[in-house]
Formats: structure tokens, sequence, C-alpha cells
DNA sequence: GATAAAATGGAATAAAAATTCCAAAACGCC
DNA sequence: GGCGTTTTGGAATTTTTATTCCATTTTATC
């Protein structure tokens, strides 16, 4: 590190990041360390002493102090300002109703309620988390260069298969559900060019599978929702999307599937628009 | 004040909230002014000084440490660790997380997937903010008490209506879905005794209002799941369960009409159980 | 492997914040 | 309106926290 570089302190949050990002590297041992827990931990930053910071990021308190004024601060207080400032916490009053709800007693409506709020808000973050960012552009990119869409979901899965075919309609591409109704078979539908999209969480469902091995045979490219990489679904599919569900009882909350899959219909909607 | 009230501190947000309410009455000027900025602005204690709550509150910092110690703590750090330390879960870098999927540029799968899991949050802590939970008590009750459920939600609300009949056959709870397939019309099968749980979000599908009012007609219960209290469903329906649903461009996210959904069916479900 | 430059750790210092204490003011009661 | 009690404001003190500085170690270069 030169002492080049005094550019102004970032007056963001956004700046902050991008600051910080721009620097990370070439950043020696004791200043990477910084680097790396403050991106890990800037949520900390507005609640925090330098050092219970310095203690976590494991560096004496004079590294943090020298990382705020590389990062062009004044020193730490400078920085800690722009996140105290910036800090809006989550619970504007909605931890206090998810706790008054719960209280009304185990298995009343409003405790249940509150349960699976709480276990989608739980699945949606594990989602933002844990998303595979190749496999989704991989899966659009598949989708979009499809000729027609089938998609499969039978049981639990089944509301994502027609929440995606409702939203394919809209959006005027061409797609297909395959819903079971009379045990019609649709499976000579499948033609060259077209896609498969298929979900299925365990117990997986025979008839997905069976389709989506007749897809992958006869040439087809397959996309796979499903809750795991190692589920039988990822052997017969080209790129295979993992949902991180949280159950609360016997039932799925379906929030993170349902977000997944409308983003994958309007990415691919506005994909096809432009071509 | 006497000094008799040496209770010790809050250990919890709810807690404090708690002690905040039972002493707020018979409080001396200054330290009622502390009450109640403190209860307006509980969030900001976790990033603030004495001083800067002071000066917010109009009062001098010794009322404001007064106040602190007559809650139960030893000062106003006691107070503001608990608030520190409360911060801690919530977002352990999910927000970290989207702003990085966001910066994959605007139109990018993972930049809507951000947006459709934010959407999603939103509607979740909206749903339990503003959840009626009398209504939610009065629809269980009336779905416990009746012979067959009749479920109809088209178009968009299919996802949630195709979800109940699902979970209600999970439950052997006996369970009809009126999807229109085939244009055939199920009416006659809506007998005395029965009860319709209908779903429809503006624009309202003509279907379902339809087989609400006919419902009505011959005298059956309805539940309502929809947008607002002022809904043409409402009309024809004994209770009403309205979800405040966020949307992200044209799409519904549905996690919370979905929350709703899954708690009627446990509810309903536990509920026949014991009878 | 010698030399210069950069990086580091920790002790010393400065600054800021929290907390106490008490004299003065306000209040309630007779 | 006087008297005891409670409440109040602010200055003094203590504690915590941030910041600087420099001797020592590490790293890079030749």
């Amino acid at each position: 590190m030169t002492e080049t570089d005094i550019r102004p302190a970032p007056t963001t949050v956004e700046e902050f990041r991008d600051r910080l990002a721009a620097i990370s590297d070439d950043l020696p041992k004791r200043l990477r360390q910084c680097a790396d827990y403050i991106a890990a931990n800037t949520d900390r930053i507005a609640v925090s002493t330098v050092a219970e910071l310095a203690l976590g990021a494991d560096v004496p308190p004079s590294a943090l102090m020298r990382f705020c004024q590389i990062l062009g601060f004044s020193g730490f207080s400078g920085m800690q300002r722009l996140f105290r400032d910036a800090y809006a916490p989550g619970w504007p009053d909605y931890t206090t109703r998810l706790t008054n709800l719960k209280e009304n007693g185990a298995g009343s409506p409003s405790a249940l309620l509150a349960e699976f709020v709480e276990a989608g808000r739980l699945s949606l973050e594990s989602l933002a988390k844990a998303v595979d960012e190749d496999a989704l552009a991989a899966a659009v990119a598949t989708l979009i260069a499809a000729d027609t869409l089938h998609i499969i979901g039978l049981r639990r899965a089944f509301p994502v298969a027609s929440y995606l075919a409702y939203a394919f309609e809209k959006m005027d591409i061409p797609a297909m559900l395959h819903d079971g109704v009379g045990k019609l078979d649709h499976r000579h539908a499948l033609r060259p060019g077209d896609v498969l999209l298929a979900i299925t969480f365990a117990p997986y469902s025979e008839e997905t599978l069976a389709l989506a091995q007749d897809a992958r045979e006869r040439g087809l490219d397959v996309v796979a929702v499903t809750d795991r990489l190692t589920s039988p679904l990822a052997r017969h599919a080209s790129a295979v999307l993992t949902v991180p569900e949280v159950d609360f009882g016997a039932f799925r909350s379906l929030s993170a599937t349902l977000a997944l899959a409308i983003t994958l219909a309007v990415a691919v909607g506005s994909g096809r628009q432009g071509a």
C-alpha cells in the first residue's frame, strides 16, 4: 500500500462496498483479514467497538484503525457514523408482532401463521444466500433457447408448476403444463428443440422422474428444480437449481421455490423479448 | 417513583417493552419524556449515545441515566447492550448477499431473484402485521364445521387453491378443487353443510365470483381470501381474510397468500382431528 | 544474505462517553 | 405560605473507547 490513494471517504453504503471490493485484492495480510471480516460482518459495524471488531477479525486494534484510514475515513468513528446513520433494523415491530401472535397459544391459528411466516422468511433468506448464480444463468439461457417449454411438477410441487404455466402464458411464451389429469400421457408432445422444466422434492414423484428421463433420452435439455444436488432428478438434468426450503411440521413453505420460479419466468420472458 | 421497585433488568426486547409499558404511567415529567421518546425510537438505542438520545428526548443526559436505572439496568450501557446483542440475528449477512446479487446488473437473473426474495419477505412481514386474528379464527371455525370443502382459485390464485387441495387431501379432509378443467361446472356438487373457500385477487376472476355468489344463495358459508376488504368477493363471504401481497413488476409474490393458506389447512386439520 | 521499504503489535495518549453527585428548583401537603 | 419530599440540571469524575506513535518484525529487491 502506498499512501497515494488518499481518496475521499465513502458517503453511502454502496460506495463503501465498491471501495472495499476495489482494494480488497493487493492488501497485506492483516489488512486483508480486516477487509474479509468487515465484508462478512458489515452489519455489525454500527453496533460494535474497535476492540470487538478487531477481536473478531483476529487483528490488533491498530490494524483496524489503519484499515479504516485506507478506506478514506479519518478513523473508525467516521466509518461507524456512516453505518449508524444508515442503520434501520428490520424490526419496526414485526418481531414483536410475531411474538404476540405466538402468544395466542400453541396450535391456535395465529400461532400457526406466525410459524409459517417465519418458515417462509427463513426459506427466502437461505435461497438468497445459497443460490448458485451460474446454474441460474445457465437454466435461464437454456429456457430462452427452447422452442416449447414443458412444465411438470406434481403433488406439493404442483402449485409451483401451475404458477409457472400461468406466468409463461401471460408472457406469450409457448408452454405446456403436464398435470397428469386423466392419467393422460403427453410425452409424445416432447419434440426436439423443446425443454423440460421439472420440479420435484423428496419423496420424489415417479411420474416427474419418468418424464425427465424420457425427455433426456430423446435428447431434450432438462432444467431441474429440486431440493438437493443429489436428488434423483439431478441425474436427468442439464441444469440443476436447488431450493433450501424450511419446513414447519409436515408442510413445505414453498415461498422460496415460488420466488425462484417467478424469477425464471420473468428472466426467460425478458430474455425472449429481446431476442 | 419510590425506590422500592428495584426489579431485575429486562433480558429480552419483549420484557423491555412490557416493563416500559408498565411504568410509563405515573412517571414525573422528564422521565415521562424519556419513556415516550424511547418507546418511539427503540430501534436507535443500539446506535446512539446517551447525549444523542437525551437531545432527542429534550432532557439532560442525567435524566436519561435515571430512566435507565428505573427500568432496572445498571446504567445506559446495560440497556444498550441488550439492543446491540438482540440485533445480531436477522441478517447474518443476508442483506449483503442481496446487494451482491443485485450488483449483477438490472435484469440479470440474480438481480431479479433478489427482488422477488425481497418482495416475498415484505409480503410475509406485512401479513404478520396486518392479519385479522378474529377473522382468521372465524374462518378456521367455519371450515372445521363444514361437511365437504370446496376450493376455488383461478389464474394467479390457482397455485394457492391447488396447494390447499393437496394439503387437505394429505390430512384426509374431504375437499374438492373446482379447477374449471373442461369448462365443467361443478356447482351442483355444493350441498347444504358444505363450505366454499374462494381465493381471488384483482382483477377478480368472474368464475370465482359467480361460484361464491351461487354458494351464498344456496345458504352455504363462504370463506374469502382476497386482497381488500372492499373486494367484490367480500360481498358473498361470511369470513374475509385479506392478504397484503407486495408485487414486483407484474407478478404477485404469493408468499404471504401461501403462508395463510397453509395455516388454514393445518389449523383446520388439527381442529378436525380433535373433534 | 544485506538493505531498504512496508507492515505490524502494543503501549501511551487523547478524546469521548457514561456515570455520579449535589445544590437548586418544583411540588405536594398541612 | 412554610416545610419536607421529590425531581431536576449540570458540573465533576470515572470509565471506556478511539487514536497515535514508534520500536520491532516481516517482506521484497537486488
